[in-house]
DNA sequence: CCATATGTTACTCG
DNA sequence: ACGAGTAACATATG
């Protein structure tokens, strides 16, 4: 259930992993759902080429190969990739990967809901989702300006990956904590003052994430877990999400739990002002 | 049996 | 076109 620090910890160990000059010798699939191929390009085509880099665009794994081919992955809610892990990850084992120096890399998927998409192009990506925020493109003037121009509720903006990706259903509520933006104010209506301390905390609380290793919460083989299986931290350091009836950390008034688009929602509503609706302000 | 799950997308209706 | 709401995908856990 990867957001963007749990992604971005996969991508550190497989950078780590594929560091010298590295191909893929064999690529089996065990399930073919968990795929999208590129008409006209054979899943052949991509073995026996050079790995050129391993980076991310919000949780979206790119591992870039010679001859502009890529291997885009998105681990959606239970995906993993477990580098040379054999027996003990055997059940929802979807695609296994064999590299030219006998080492593996496991895609592993109980839900099935992740893809590995073998592709000739980064276009659809472009296309589907919006600046990554560790990318320097991702500035606080457009940022402003786009918030603006929206009517959805704020949690719903940032879920939606257009303006911003890489944030999920935790990270967002604990961006909106430590910006003060309660998850249903509409985007049009948030001060560019607030607006400033969603950016800083988007920044913030993702890089904190990172340093924890991602956040594993639950147990079993559906939470998350890095490459070589291990559990992150970051769940530890959780100031809101999951945390109903409990104290807010800042000013001790009980944490409420509501939905917003479907997912449980997590927020302080003193911290966090109320939402005013529109009709109340004829 | 019921509800829930760190994600995304397709569909409807207004 | 936009936004809200709903269901769907497939499996495990409490």
């Amino acid at each position: 259930m990867p957001e963007l620090p749990e992604v971005q910890t996969v991508v550190t160990e497989l950078k780590n992993f594929f560091l010298k000059k590295n191909s893929l010798s064999k690529i089996d699939i065990l399930n073919q759902s968990s795929i999208v191929l590129t008409k006209d390009i054979p899943l052949n085509s991509f073995l026996k080429k050079n790995i050129s880099s391993i980076s991310r665009q919000g949780k979206y794994i790119i591992i870039s190969l010679e001859n502009n081919l890529y291997i885009i992955i998105h681990l959606r809610m239970t995906g993993h990739l477990f580098l040379n892990q054999k027996e003990e990850f055997k059940k929802h084992t979807r695609v296994v990967f064999y590299l030219k120096d006998e080492k593996t890399v496991i895609f592993h998927d109980t839900r099935k809901f992740g893809k590995v998409y073998f592709s000739n192009s980064l276009d659809f990506l472009k296309n589907k989702i919006g600046i990554d925020p560790f990318d320097s493109s991702f500035k606080q003037d457009a940022f402003i300006e786009k918030i603006h121009k929206s009517k959805q509720s704020i949690k719903s903006i940032l879920l939606s990956q257009k303006i911003v990706c890489g944030l999920g259903n935790i990270y967002v509520d604990e961006v909106l904590w430590q910006s003060k933006i309660h998850p249903l104010e509409q985007g049009y209506n948030i001060s560019n003052e607030q607006i400033i301390a969603l950016y800083n905390a988007i920044k913030t609380v993702l890089s904190e994430g990172i340093k924890n290793k991602g956040c594993s919460l639950g147990k079993g083989i559906s939470n998350f877990m890095n490459t070589q299986g291990e559990f992150g931290k970051h769940q530890l350091s959780l100031n809101i999400y999951g945390k109903e009836k409990m104290p807010c950390p800042i000013c001790k008034n009980k944490i409420q739990k509501t939905k917003v688009n479907q997912r449980s929602t997590y927020f302080c509503s003193k911290c966090q002002s109320e939402k005013i609706p529109s009709s109340f302000l004829e």
